[in-house]
DNA sequence: ACCTGAACACCGTTCAAGT
DNA sequence: ACCTGAACACCGTTCAAGT
């Protein structure tokens, strides 16, 4: 006899981000998620194939609202002056986000790669700058520099990385006028 | 009667960057490297508190690895040439260990923290190579706009990051270019 | 002084049995 | 159609017992 689901991938998914959110990617266990949404552990696979493609889901969850965020931080077509939005924007997303944006650019097993056109959407607001900064030819460079300087520097900061003293708000403003004055076309 | 220790903590360290090596961080089991160096697991504890800070030394080896690379790299007392050799040396020992740089600058555990001389000793070479570039006032913003860049153009490349296409040895390059640009006092 | 098997509390996952 | 307890193969870790 059919019975009504307990639970759903959506309750399931929120409760895999809660675990991360607290107690980082190892806290993400099938017990405590089951426990989270009212249901035991193997009930989960009726809703899930195994841990690896929940923590996928979770990933692309957190890829989506970063994806958001940045979209929403790049708005006034002024080329210089978004880029410093994004960057910032990037910077308040993980440190409101720090376990959730530890795993985003991040772990290889393959089996947790979010899917390609999320990543892209998430990219879409810094190319979109980058184009307009430094002109087509050099857009995807220039983008990949700018990235590649904003998730190293979140990255280290929220991994403690920066021990040496000095101001880090300065070193990240900083770092911002030094891209947009050397990636602009002149 | 004492018995002579039939393993030692440089075998266990060796076994342990093994281990990760072959499958990253979660390949680093105690009973895996146990069977490596011809011992039961609760022998390790011998010679290890615990699997944490068996972490944290394998990190610490990476870490004087990748401090010998990049000492190695900046000896031209040219600060552009050094800072391209930087950040080549970098991506180098990058995709020659890449499971073993996954865990540098990455998760917080807290436990897995290597110690700050070696992360100062390893930071050493860029720090001197931009206090030449960019003056004494500016070392500091500048060797950290250069790491978290170079820091973050490796992660995503080894996560895959770069799936727009285009080609990913001329963005870095062009990265070093411009950099090397912003970053010079004129 | 070091190593061991046994034990404990956890994992992820499978599966037959329940409703 | 979904949920469950029991079971299996793994973990990390502790500890009394062996040499």
């Amino acid at each position: 006899m059919p019975t009504p689901a307990r639970t759903s991938i959506e309750a399931i998914v929120a409760a895999g981000r809660r675990a991360v959110a607290n107690d980082g990617l190892e806290g993400l266990t099938m017990q405590r998620v089951a426990r989270d949404v009212g249901v035991r552990a193997p009930s989960l696979y009726k809703h899930v194939r195994n841990r690896a493609e929940l923590v996928r889901l979770v990933i692309e969850d957190v890829l989506r609202d970063l994806g958001a965020a940045l979209e929403a931080a790049a708005t006034s077509r002024q080329p210089r002056k978004d880029l410093g939005a994004l960057a910032r924007a990037f910077r308040r997303f993980a440190q409101q986000n720090p376990n959730a944006y530890g795993l985003l650019f991040s772990r290889v097993p393959q089996e947790f790669a979010p899917d390609r056109r999320l990543l892209e959407e998430a990219s879409a607001p810094m190319l979109r700058t980058a184009t307009a900064l430094a002109g087509p030819d050099r857009a995807l460079p220039a983008a990949r520099t700018i990235t590649a300087w904003a998730t190293g520097f979140v990255r280290m900061e929220l991994a403690g990385g920066f021990q040496l003293g000095g101001d880090v708000d300065e070193a990240f403003e900083y770092g911002i006028d030094r891209l947009a004055a050397a990636l602009s076309q002149h």
